[in-house]
DNA sequence: GCCGTTTTCGGCCCGACTGTTTTCAGTCG
C-alpha cells in the first residue's frame, strides 16, 4: 500500500469521525497526519512494518495502530464500524464545495440525503430551505457546486503545473509594475514558493491610486473575466481558466500581507502556534502583543520574521519541514542560486529526439554563461526511430572532440542518456561507454515491475563504475503519472557509497528527484546534479526549475556537482 | 488524537465571507 492510499484512508476516517460528531481537534489530527504521510519521502508502509510509524510528525500511538490494521487487513476497524452507521456515499456529500460535515450530517438526519444524487433532488425540490439555518441561497449554491463536480465527487478543475501558471503570473506582475499608480508588486502563494502545482495566482501590491491599478489588471489582454475592480483589488480569471487575485494593501503592512499570502498554510499555522506560546498573535494585519494589545506592522517580510525571532526564511522553504526551528537557531542553509550553476549535464540534439543541432545547443549553452554542457542523446534501444547506434555515437564523440579543439572557457562533454535494461545492464558495448565523458543512466521501459525488481535494476546501474549519474530516478510525470515503485532510501545509500550522482531533472513535468527525495538523498551523502533534459535551446531555461527544486530540498551550492568550475568538476569525474 | 526548554493535561492559528440570523455557526484559505 502506498503513502497516498494510507493517507486517503486516514482522511476518510477523519471525515467519518466528523460526521459522528467528534471534537474538531481529533478530526484535525487525522487530516494533519494524512498530509504528513502523503508527503513522506519514504514508504510509510515499510516504516510501519518496522514499528517506526510514530516517527512521522502527527502520528502517535493510536494512529500507528490504525495504520498497522490497515496494512494487515486492508481496512481500519473504526472506519468499518462508522460505515455501518453512515453510508460511505455520504463522504462525497461532505466534499461538495460549500458543504462540510456539519451540514452533510443534518441533511442526512433530517432529509435522508445519502448520495450526491439525493442532494441534487433535495435542492431541486426545495426541501433544503426548510431546514433551520439554510435557505434558498444554500440550494442555489449546492446546485452550482454539483455542476462543477466530476463523477468521482472531486472538483473538475484541479491544480495546474507551475510552468503553466508561472509565466502568466510574471507577465501580470510585470504589467502591474509598469503602471504609474503601482509602487510594489509581488507574486505570492505557491508560485512564489515554486511548488510543483498551483491552484491560482496571488498578487500583492501597494499603489498610489489603488482603484486604477485594479482596473489595469481587469483590462489586461490575458484576463478573460473580472469582478468589480476596487481600491482593495480585484478577482479575475485568465483565458485558460487560472484565477487571479490582486490584493492592494497599505504599505505599512505590506510585509505582513506578503508573508501571509505566500504561505504555505502549514508554515503559517506553525508560525502562529509558536508565536502564541510567546505571547504574540500573528495575522495578515500585523503582529499583536496579546497582553498590551499593541500591534506591530511590518513593511517587509524580513521585519516579520525578525520580530518573531527568526532569521529570514526563503519562500521555497516555507513548507513546515523544520525551517522555523532552523531559522530560530540560525542554522538555515545558504541555498543554491541559479547563478551558481556552471553547466548543464543532460541535453538532447537532433541526433536523437532533440529539436536543435549540436552546434546550436553548444552556442546556447555558452550564451548562458556555462563552462560546460553535456550532450546526452538517447541510446541504442530507445526506439521511436530516434535511437543512436554505436557507430553513430562513436562518430559523435569524434565530432565533439573536434568541436572542443582550440576553444577556451566552454566545452562540450560527449555523453549519452543510456537506457537501464530490465536486468540493470546498459545498451551499449563497454568500450563505447568507457570512451564517453559523461554517462547518465535512466529507466525508459518496463515501469510496471515490482518495487523490489525496480530497485535491484537501478542498484545494478549504480554499482556500474561507468555510470556517472542516474536520470529522473522515479519516472514520475507530475499530475499524469505516479512515480514507479522504487526504494529511494536504498538507492541513495548505494549512490552515496559508490559516488554515483543523482540528477534533479528540471523538466517542470518531472522535477525528479522531487524536493523531498532530493533532501533525503543529499542527507544520505549523495552528490546531486541539476540538469534540464533539454530537447531544444529554449528548454535549457528549465534549469530554473531544477534550482528551485534544489532550494526546496534545502540544498547549498556545495551539495550540487555542477556548481563546480570545469577544473573541479573534472576532478570529481576522475575520482 | 497529538504534543511538551511554559505543560504528561489542557491546550490546539487567524480572519474573511456567507447566509442566515438578531449574535453566530459553518466553511474556506
Amino acid at each position: 500500500m502506498n503513502n497516498a492510499e494510507i493517507a486517503a484512508a486516514l482522511d476518510e476516517l477523519g471525515v467519518l469521525y466528523e460526521l459522528d460528531g467528534a471534537v474538531k481537534y481529533r478530526v484535525l489530527a487525522y487530516g494533519t497526519a494524512a498530509t504528513a504521510i502523503r508527503e513522506s519521502p519514504v514508504s510509510v508502509a515499510e516504516l510501519a512494518a518496522a514499528g517506526r510509524a510514530t516517527e512521522i510528525p502527527g502520528v502517535g500511538k493510536t494512529l500507528a495502530e490504525k495504520i498497522d490494521a490497515l496494512l494487515e487487513t486492508g481496512e481500519i476497524p473504526a472506519a468499518a464500524k462508522l460505515k455501518a452507521k453512515f453510508p460511505a456515499t455520504l463522504i462525497a456529500v461532505t466534499r461538495v464545495p460549500g458543504l462540510g460535515s456539519k451540514t452533510a450530517r443534518r441533511l442526512y438526519d433530517e432529509l435522508g440525503v445519502a448520495t450526491l444524487e439525493d442532494l441534487r433532488e433535495a435542492a431541486e425540490s426545495q426541501k433544503i430551505r426548510e431546514l433551520k439555518g439554510l435557505g434558498a441561497k444554500a440550494e442555489e449554491r449546492i446546485l452550482a457546486s454539483l455542476e462543477r463536480i466530476g463523477e468521482e465527487g472531486e472538483p473538475v478543475a484541479g491544480r495546474l503545473l507551475l510552468s503553466k501558471v508561472r509565466p502568466i503570473a510574471e507577465q501580470l506582475a510585470a504589467a502591474l509594475r509598469e503602471h504609474p499608480a503601482a509602487n510594489r508588486v509581488e507574486v505570492a502563494g505557491s508560485v512564489r514558493r515554486w511548488a510543483e502545482t498551483c491552484k491560482d495566482i496571488d498578487l500583492i501590491a501597494t499603489a498610489d491610486e489603488p482603484a486604477s491599478l485594479s482596473e489595469h489588471l481587469a483590462s489586461h489582454p490575458l484576463i478573460a473575466a473580472a469582478g468589480t475592480p476596487g481600491p482593495n483589488g480585484v478577482r479575475a480569471q485568465t483565458h485558460n481558466g487560472v484565477s487571479v487575485d490582486l490584493r492592494i494593501v497599505p504599505p505599512a503592512a505590506f510585509g505582513n500581507l506578503l508573508q501571509h499570502f505566500t504561505g504555505s498554510k502549514a508554515h503559517n499555522v506553525q508560525l502562529r502556534e509558536e508565536a502564541v506560546s510567546r505571547g504574540l498573535s500573528v495575522s495578515e494585519h500585523g503582529i499583536t502583543e496579546t497582553e498590551s494589545g499593541e500591534v506591530d506592522l511590518c513593511e517587509s517580510e524580513e521585519a516579520v520574521y525578525e520580530r518573531l525571532g527568526y532569521t529570514y526564511i526563503e519562500p521555497e522553504l516555507r513548507e513546515n519541514r523544520g525551517e522555523l526551528k532552523a531559522a530560530r537557531e540560525g542554522t538555515l542553509p545558504d541555498l543554491i542560486e541559479l547563478e551558481d550553476v556552471r553547466g548543464d549535464l543532460h541535453s538532447h540534439t537532433t541526433l536523437s529526439d532533440g529539436r536543435n543541432t549540436l552546434e546550436e545547443m553548444a552556442d546556447a549553452g555558452r550564451e548562458r554563461g556555462y563552462a560546460y554542457l553535456a550532450i546526452t542523446d538517447h541510446s541504442a534501444s530507445h526506439g521511436f526511430g530516434d535511437h543512436v547506434t554505436p557507430e553513430r555515437l562513436w562518430e559523435r564523440i569524434e565530432e565533439i572532440r573536434a568541436w572542443n579543439k582550440g576553444k577556451r572557457g566552454f566545452r562540450l562533454l560527449a555523453g549519452s542518456e543510456v537506457n537501464i535494461g530490465l536486468d540493470g545492464s546498459l545498451d551499449y558495448p563497454e568500450d563505447l561507454v568507457e570512451a564517453l565523458d559523461w554517462v547518465v543512466a535512466s529507466v525508459h521501459t518496463s515501469f510496471a515491475i515490482s518495487e523490489r525488481e525496480m530497485t535491484e535494476r537501478v542498484l545494478a546501474a549504480i554499482e556500474n563504475p561507468q555510470v556517472d549519474c542516474i536520470g529522473h530516478l522515479t519516472g514520475r510525470l507530475i499530475g499524469r503519472r505516479e512515480p514507479y515503485g522504487i526504494d529511494v532510501e536504498a538507492v541513495a545509500e548505494a549512490a552515496a557509497r559508490t559516488g554515483t550522482m543523482i540528477e534533479i531533472n528540471g523538466n517542470p513535468n518531472r522535477r525528479d528527484l522531487s524536493d523531498r527525495h532530493a533532501r533525503l538523498a543529499a542527507d544520505a551523502g549523495v552528490t546531486i546534479v541539476l540538469s534540464t533534459d533539454a530537447h531544444g535551446i529554449d528548454t535549457l531555461d528549465n534549469m530554473a526549475y531544477a534550482v528551485a527544486t534544489a532550494r526546496r530540498a534545502w540544498l547549498t551550492a556545495a551539495d550540487v556537482a555542477n556548481t563546480r568550475d570545469w577544473a573541479d568538476f573534472k576532478k570529481l569525474l576522475e575520482r
